[in-house]
DNA sequence: ACCTGAACACCGTTCAAGT
DNA sequence: ACCTGAACACCGTTCAAGT
């Protein structure tokens, strides 16, 4: 059922996580009855992924310019990632064969190798844009509070203390990835001119 | 107890998971005993995590060289969460607690603060070493051959199918981790001179 | 066709009771 | 001091029974 998919989603957005019993309350039904449309949690997870997929895609970049397609790509990757926590691990540990996320890869090496970067550095330079994107999925799953200090308050607050306090952690993870690729991108720049 | 950490580690490896009432029984008591010598399962991933990095000492590195200093923890987080591939995923989203690495955390800040990083950056910058080490770490079990283009003997081969001819799959990851550090560290500089 | 309620096999954690 | 066994509040999933 597609009401599921959209529970699910919400159930996501405001609470952070969705078990069957709450998807089934907040439908005003027991979970037992949801096994009537859907075969099981990995469904409704794959249904949120596939919608997600769906709804960002590839073909938004503007031509010949690979630092926009950098920034469209690793945000892709991410959402991707993101998107079946428990299966990113998954994805990210084998082969890719589907067609369609060939051609993604293909499509980023041709824009790089036509950018002037080398050939030996095609394969590093998209691996390392994939442990990036990755890694920043993982990380939007962290906890509010990624640091916990000892109790201390006697002597001054350190940098990362304060850095801590002034911080928002509901955007943390977004801001960071979007500040990881600004300095992707900037090294990759700087890269290119040898 | 040290003893539930090695039943743990040694559980994480061997299984690539570990549950209260396993880990119990692999000691041949009772899950319920466990809480004698730790107060929940949080805490004995704490304990891994401390032992992880005691494992792997940070590296003399150039006083007040805060290149050198990022170079260094990224291939320490790096190979710490290399160590026990099943451990990375459940570091990533627990709060940090050990006073250790807290440390380890701290004095990032405070050198990137020192090199004229400023404050609202600190977070970002580190959540973003962060992700990518951990990326990477992940991308170090990911299979030999990442990319398996479908057969098509007629066309001439990409860009990327090239790169891939010539990659020596044995280092992909080694190399590209360090390609990604030279790149963030260069973005880094850019970035720190505004 | 769709829902319910009970049941099953799991979790992590608590606590009174034993030794 | 340390362990046990029962209990609690959760999971995801199955299935006979109802409408």
């Amino acid at each position: 059922m597609d009401s599921i998919t959209d529970a699910a989603e919400r159930l996501l957005q405001t609470t952070g996580s969705f078990t069957m019993p709450k998807l089934a309350k907040s439908l005003g039904v027991t979970a037992s009855s949801l096994y009537n449309h859907i075969s099981g949690r990995e469904e409704i997870i794959e249904l949120m992924r596939g919608r997600l997929l769906a709804q960002f895609p590839i073909e938004e970049t503007t031509p010949g310019d690979w630092q926009d397609l950098v920034l469209s790509m690793l945000r892709l990757m991410r959402r991707a990632y993101c998107s079946v926590p428990a299966l990113g691990p998954l994805l990210f540990t084998q082969t890719i064969t589907h067609p369609a996320v060939i051609s993604m890869y293909d499509r980023m090496a041709t824009q790089f190798s036509e950018a002037g970067f080398a050939d030996e550095e095609l394969i590093p330079l998209i691996s390392m844009l994939d442990s990036f994107a990755f890694g920043a999925a993982l990380d939007h799953d962290a906890p509010h509070d990624v640091w916990e200090f000892p109790v201390a308050h006697d002597a001054e607050p350190s940098p990362l203390q304060r850095a801590i306090a002034d911080n928002d952690p509901a955007t943390r993870a977004e801001r960071s990835f979007e500040y990881g690729c600004r300095l992707l991108i900037d090294g990759m720049r700087l890269q290119r001119e040898r």
